[in-house]
RNA sequence: GGAGAGGUGGCCGAGUGGUCGAAGGCGCAGCACUGGAAAUGCUGUAUAGGGGCAACUCUAUCGAGGGUUCGAAUCCCUCCCUCUCCGCCA
């Protein structure tokens, strides 16, 4: 959410910054309403003071030997029952403008961090860095050819289990998903990173806590006769975590993994990625998530990316790192890196992690603030998330890099301890 | 799901409807005492929003939301959560 201090004392600010996602925004409305709110505001305290005033005034007439029934203290009572009514009508008019101003603040995507390159779309967005050697021979199988080959999935019969786009993993396929689960956390937790397994299940102010709500409704499944939804990413129960916390500055950074199933509809993107493990409506993933102080987010957002990348790198998959531009940038997001995996089958790059820094904006969502011992006040943290991975990407991956000859998938060695062979097929 | 008990500041814990943002204690910080420390004493110790250059000041907040009242932590209603017992269940 923005800064409504920022709305107010330089929404220029806002305008440009929301201009390089390629938003037009006219804040002319909201700005008024942020006016009217405040003289409200004002008036309505102002009144209030007076209202306690004369509540005190009675309270000491009759300590003081007054009547309670004489003819000062009605007088004072029919003037406090004067000032009750004109602050009732006041707050009323103030609650709805505050109402309104939110409701619409949380419509706003986040500003782009001031190095976040120009851009458009997704064309435009900046290859950092590659790594490892890509293999590209000819006669490479997709890693649903492999899949189906070998036997490690069932895709008709998850239809009748579910519907499409629902996988059922079988044999080594689910034990190859079950073993990479656990060294993905094995890798994190061994970097200092505290294991979490949070509900799948979260409520509508968890997902308006990390970005998910207002929005995005549509993105999400929701149970019918509850106040709850099938959480599309890890992101939203772990901010939530620590929604309307006061954290001590000490216990920054707060590191987090946590492994969960995700859920999400795809609507809209019927047809596309429709074989395989590519785009499910339930899907495995790894998250990793800071919570920082504000100073230290920049350096954070490249080690929690770093960390991403080490589980590439310890599996011996090529990837490459992006930079979202701020046409391509996540609503929540302040700054994006992308990785994407070789998919030597497909021969195209595939994205299996997203890294982002949020600055405030999912901290003010939620209010999640920390306070230094020394200072008065509280501020509030910075969020950072990213996929340390999406699991079933990281299958597909796998089973496209490790294909052999003779039909059979050879896996890194980091897998061996955890899968328990070295070869599937 | 049924029955009961309870939710007060960082923590514990008081609080007859009227100077209660809230006694007292613990904790924490500063000062004093000390060679240094402990103990002791004194002082200070919430958050959010508004106004003010500032000192400061106003408002709100005792689980949440309504209500009664001139005035609510205190009375009433609804909801949420926690605990105990019963039922059900992995």
């Amino acid at each position: 959410m923005l800064d409504q201090r920022l709305l107010r004392d330089n929404p220029e600010q806002i305008v440009s910054q929301l201009a390089r996602r390629g938003l037009t925004v006219d804040l002319t409305g909201l700005q008024l309403i942020a006016q009217q709110e405040r003289d409200l505001e004002q008036r309505r305290s102002e009144l209030q003071a007076e209202g306690n005033r004369t509540g005190k005034q009675v309270g000491q007439l009759i300590r003081g030997g007054a009547a309670a029934d004489g003819p000062e203290v009605a007088a004072l009572r029919e003037q406090g029952n004067r000032i009750k009514q004109q602050v009732a009508v006041l707050e009323e008019e103030e609650k709805s403008l505050e109402a309104r101003l939110r409701e619409q603040l949380l419509t706003f995507p986040n500003l782009p961090a001031p190095e976040v390159p120009e851009g458009t779309s997704e064309a435009e967005n900046v290859e950092v860095k590659r790594w490892g050697s890509p293999r590209s021979e000819a006669g490479l199988l997709e890693h649903w050819q492999i899949g189906e080959r070998l036997g490690l999935w069932e895709t008709e019969r998850s239809v009748r289990i579910a519907q499409s786009r629902f996988i059922t993993l079988l044999g080594a396929g689910a034990r190859l998903e079950r073993a990479l689960i656990s060294f993905m956390l094995d890798q994190h937790t061994s970097r200092g990173y505290t294991e979490v397994l949070p509900p799948v299940l979260v409520n509508s102010a968890s997902l308006t806590g990390s970005g998910q709500l207002p929005k995005f409704a549509e993105e999400s499944f929701r149970c019918s006769g509850d106040d709850l939804w099938l959480t599309p990413t890890a992101e939203v129960p772990l901010t939530s975590l620590h929604r309307d916390e006061v954290l001590a500055a000490e216990q920054l950074p707060l590191r987090y993994c946590a492994y969960t199933p995700c859920f999400r509809r795809e609507a809209g993107s019927y047809g596309r990625d429709t074989r395989g493990l590519i785009r499910l409506h339930q899907f495995n993933k790894v998250e990793l998530y800071w919570f920082t102080r504000p100073e230290e987010s920049a350096a954070a957002h490249e080690q929690l990316t770093r960390h991403a990348e080490a589980i590439l790198e310890t599996l011996d998959l090529p990837y490459r790192r992006i930079e979202l531009c701020t046409g391509d940038l996540g609503f929540s997001a302040a700054r994006t890196f992308d990785l994407e995996v070789w998919l030597p089958g497909a021969g195209t790059y595939r994205e299996i992690s997203s890294c982002s820094v949020c600055g405030d904006f999912q901290a003010r969502r939620a209010s999640i603030r920390f306070k230094d011992a020394d200072t008065k006040g509280t501020q509030l943290v910075h969020t950072l998330n990213g996929s340390g991975l999406a699991v079933g990407r990281t299958m597909a991956a796998l089973l496209e890099n490790g294909q052999q000859p003779d039909g059979s998938v050879q896996l890194p060695a980091a897998l061996v301890p955890y899968f328990g062979g070295e070869r599937i097929g």
